[in-house]
DNA sequence: ACTGTCCCCTAGACACTCTAGGGGACTCGA
DNA sequence: TCGAGTCCCCTAGAGTGTCTAGGGGACAGT
């Protein structure tokens, strides 16, 4: 069982992992379970319309090519905007963690301040 | 303006926040948002929603009362169910944000492994 | 030839949050 | 006394994103 991804999460997974250059879908999520120690499974019907939609945005370029395996796939690559926005969403990202600990960590008490 | 919630994070910050004891829907959403300096709003229109589902799913239980305000509230108290679920989504959550800690951590490349 | 892996795609169901409303009741100052 | 502000509850509908469950095609090795 994986975790299952909080929603908005998984376009700043895959803007982080196109920082390290083009590389198209099917690596991306490999990429990203390796990583991560099978902890994440990016699905396909998740990954490819994501995919789309941060082309649609400008977030990323793809174009097709052939992959190490000799096979047809398409590669995307990092705007200047994918950029901006995974910085965003980066900060975005730690503002909440942060605020979730807060959260997590406090003693709850029905008195109040 | 405030960070916007990720799906599935609301429940357990409710969760957590009645485990200091029964508190009405409102003084959750204040506790919340003075406890994250403001950090996180909780709009009441996810609010009560979430409440109603939790108390569907058992994992809290309401009760009408009187405020300290003198005003009609609707008490929520946390049930052994609503505990197991917090325990479950805490957990879940840790997993998750060390999930995406390693991946904005890494050094992402086309080469792989 | 056949199986396995690689690689792409979509429709529809599902779940949750937010916007944008509506309402009632208490309190305090003018 | 009456109006404004705060407290407290609620819902419908839109919007967005993920997952399930499918469907393909093409290369590699046996």
């Amino acid at each position: 069982m994986q975790v299952d991804l909080l929603q908005g999460t998984l376009d700043m997974l895959i803007l982080k992992t196109l920082t390290g250059g083009p590389m198209h879908g099917y690596a991306v999520a490999s990429w990203l379970q390796r990583t991560t120690d099978d902890a994440l499974c990016v699905e396909e019907g998740s990954l490819y319309p994501a995919l789309h939609r941060m082309t649609r945005r400008g977030w990323v370029k793809a174009d097709w090519g052939v992959s190490e395996n000799n096979r047809r796939a398409k590669f995307y690559t990092l705007t200047a905007e994918g950029r901006r926005q995974l910085k965003e969403e980066s900060s975005s990202w730690e503002r909440l963690t942060q605020a979730v600990a807060k959260v997590l960590h406090a003693q709850p008490a029905t008195q109040g301040a």
